[in-house]
DNA sequence: GCCAACGTTGGC
DNA sequence: GCCAACGTTGGC
């Protein structure tokens, strides 16, 4: 069965259409426990919501999982991880944080007790609220 | 730009 | 092994 997440990166150091451009992006550079062990359970095809932090504010689009975890090379290699992202298709219309927050649906969503966890699951039932907020 | 939240580090 | 100091993240 395939899972469900959210990643979240700064779109002024990489955001949706450096990931679109690029056609596969490697998500490196998370140095945070919880963050790691959530990507180390990532499998192929699971499917990811690319939120933009700090600027923006939204959920834009969705990705999915295309080569589950290998070392960060750029970090030490013993301690963190990388997950490989292919972009699936940009939001109907983009998921303001603050509209996620107003959602009783959403009110256990991983990000949202949690503002600072950079890699988060998300459950079905959060999913799904989310595309129907995006129109979807 | 500020600062709250929270993780990590290092002296003891 | 505690915990104060420090660094980083991310919403505001």
């Amino acid at each position: 069965m395939s899972q469900y997440w959210l990643m979240k990166s700064e779109p002024n150091e990489y955001g949706w259409d450096d990931l679109v451009a690029e056609g596969e992006g490697t998500w490196d550079g998370v140095k945070n426990a919880q963050a790691s062990n959530n990507m180390k359970a990532m499998k192929k095809g699971d499917q990811v919501l690319f939120y933009h932090s700090r600027q923006g504010l939204e959920v834009v689009g969705i990705m999915q999982i295309s080569e589950e975890h290998s070392p960060d090379v750029t970090t030490d290699p013993e301690r963190w991880v990388v997950v490989k992202v292919k972009p699936l298709r940009k939001m109907g219309k983009p998921v303001p944080l603050k509209a996620m927050k107003q959602n009783p649906e959403l009110k256990n969503l991983a990000i949202l007790r949690q503002s600072r966890l950079s890699v988060a699951p998300v459950t079905k039932d959060e999913w799904d609220a989310i595309l129907t907020m995006a129109g979807e």
